[in-house]
DNA sequence: CTGAAAGCGCTTACAG
DNA sequence: CTGAAAGCGCTTACAG
């Protein structure tokens, strides 16, 4: 029952069933005002022939697309993966359709999906994560009437409506929680990628410093997310040769605390037991790696929601300058960290 | 420099720019037949308005989108998720547009997938992976012209192009593997969700028969994928509590080894040590998470690779009909495997 | 309840 | 090199 090249259109169901064009469209957009001949007739064309509406024709002359444009960093990462995941679903409910692009961390990669968004004639843009160049959302924002709303991204000095996670409090807590347990040398392992990152830095240092703890045992190592993505941890060898090696590592992302656990296991540390480490995101994989990783959980559910419900208001032409909601992380203490006992630990 | 509600269209630069709308089409798809001066008009008016073409009324009117859909499983899965990212790309470089459906391993919602991507006029679909109900897609497949290309699945009694491992192979040579280890009691865990699943299992009784071992040394653990999810795996119990428990298992993904490593370490049982584990996909995460993992590798890219060519190919008007292809599993062998050495692993 | 007509924002022959 | 016209496949007032 192949259909041969050209696709059947509404005219060929007008024809087939004897009826306006006018008639077809009603009956496909469930008016209740067709009568049951010809309702009846219609649909049996539709069958008959396999006709299905096309979408671009009937978003043209509608003039909406009824779908949201989100933009993840790397789908390759599963917190995006996911996200995007659950982005769909709300949207479904909500009867958008989604279109996810990928950035791939790219800034110029991200200048093009702006550009491709537009031309889409899409209702509503989500984006969530980024780097830290966000000149082109910004150009766009400013130049564009396109409701858009950002997760885990701050652009400062700009009025682009914002749900955010509190980085800054919770890297002082998950540094509160080490202390608490009796570390005092901790390393800070991150890339300098994202805001994010950079405030969950600063919570760190704001800890150690609470805590009066000088600043030099507060130990920062920093590489490109690249590497970081190779599973390149050499860098790390130098802060683990001495012999006041750090008794516990904070890493600024679950997926690079699974890269430390990695690299100690290679120079035959064993964590928890040697070394303690703690991630951020509560990624799904956090509660199954062995032994499983304690974490700082990010609400990320409840942040897609309020973003939604955000972007969501403002298609429906509400107003929300200014809107910033920040939430809270949650800590979440599991197998990969222990106190610290006696001071065998350090030496 | 908002622009108000109506979006500016190739009238208002037409206008502006003291030329014909056919003008404007001329410069927005880089004909040479356009004068200097036209151009520069056209190009500073496009600028001063800030357009951007319609990609909804262009499609209508050249008949042609330009986007192919990929259908994957559950972009959740890390498998899927790097699948959509590597399609992407290569569609990029061929100048496709990527637009990815979530099918959620739920036939109905494949279904739906399936009109959508219809009505959308894409000129081709990827489908990765999937549940063994393929009825919708079949029946989508014989009443179309869509170029499709299968990846990960199998439907047997219907000639759509396919790209697949061989499975059964897959599952052969890891048993094999793990019984030149000398381990003679091991556990096949799985869910019977997928054919890819059950040609692995397949492979694991065909190579168990040709070591002359008994079928019942083969144990084969199945409970349904969504219990693998949550990570519920509670009936494995009673295969560790017997003395005559399991020296290796050999879970039908990277994803359900992980969990199986998790329950092993629950029991207080030593992955390698104890029980030998082994996956299959090799996931990117199977190298970083300790002990690492053995598994055998799907050469995702270069199925993925092929894929894309035999449908670009059946897009140009190529025929394809029977085109089958079968790649070949690779045996990764890392640290979660080991020998068994003594009967002291038995008891 | 139904159809003819105009329009959505582009592209594409066709003349000139 | 350029413009007027027809057309892509729908929807939407407007008459009747």
């Amino acid at each position: 029952m192949k259909t041969g090249k050209a696709p059947v259109t509404i005219n060929d169901i007008a024809r087939l069933a004897k009826v306006s064009k006018s008639t077809v469209s009603r009956v496909l957009n469930n008016a209740d005002t067709v009568s049951e001949l010809a309702h009846a007739r219609v649909k049996s064309a539709i069958r008959a022939l396999n006709y299905r509406p096309s979408a671009t024709a009937r978003n043209l002359a509608r003039r909406r697309s009824n779908t949201i444009a989100l933009v993840v960093q790397d789908i390759r990462n599963p917190y995006y993966a996911f996200a995007s995941w659950f982005v769909e679903n709300e949207l479904r409910a909500h009867g958008f359709q989604l279109a996810v692009f990928n950035a791939d961390n790219t800034a110029s990669l991200e200048r093009e999906i702006l550009e491709t968004v537009a031309s889409m004639r899409v209702e509503g843009l989500l984006s969530v994560g980024g780097n830290r160049d966000a000149t082109a959302l910004v150009s766009f924002h400013s130049h564009s009437d396109l409701p858009i709303v950002l997760i885990d991204r701050e652009v400062k000095g700009y009025d682009i409506p914002t749900i955010n996670l509190d980085n800054a409090q919770g890297g002082a807590r998950a540094t509160d929680y080490l202390i608490s347990q009796g570390h005092r040398s901790v390393l800070f392992a991150t890339s300098d990628f994202t805001d994010a990152e950079l405030h969950r830095r600063e919570g760190f240092f704001q800890s150690l410093h609470a805590h009066g703890i000088p600043r030099q045992q507060g130990i920062v190592f920093t590489q490109e997310e690249d590497k970081w993505s190779r599973g390149d941890c050499r860098g790390l060898l130098p802060f683990f040769i001495s012999p006041r090696r750090p008794t516990a590592v904070f890493a600024s992302s679950d997926f690079k605390a699974m890269h430390v656990i990695r690299f100690l296991h290679e120079r035959g540390l064993k964590v928890a037991d040697d070394v303690s480490v703690f991630g951020f995101d509560d990624t799904p994989i956090a509660s199954v790696i062995v032994p499983s990783l304690s974490t700082m959980r990010q609400p990320q559910q409840a942040m897609i929601k309020a973003a939604i419900g955000l972007l969501l208001c403002l298609i429906g032409g509400g107003d929300s300058s200014g809107a910033q909601r920040r939430f809270l992380p949650e800590l979440v203490i599991r197998e990969s960290t222990r106190p610290l006992c006696g001071p065998s630990g350090i030496d």
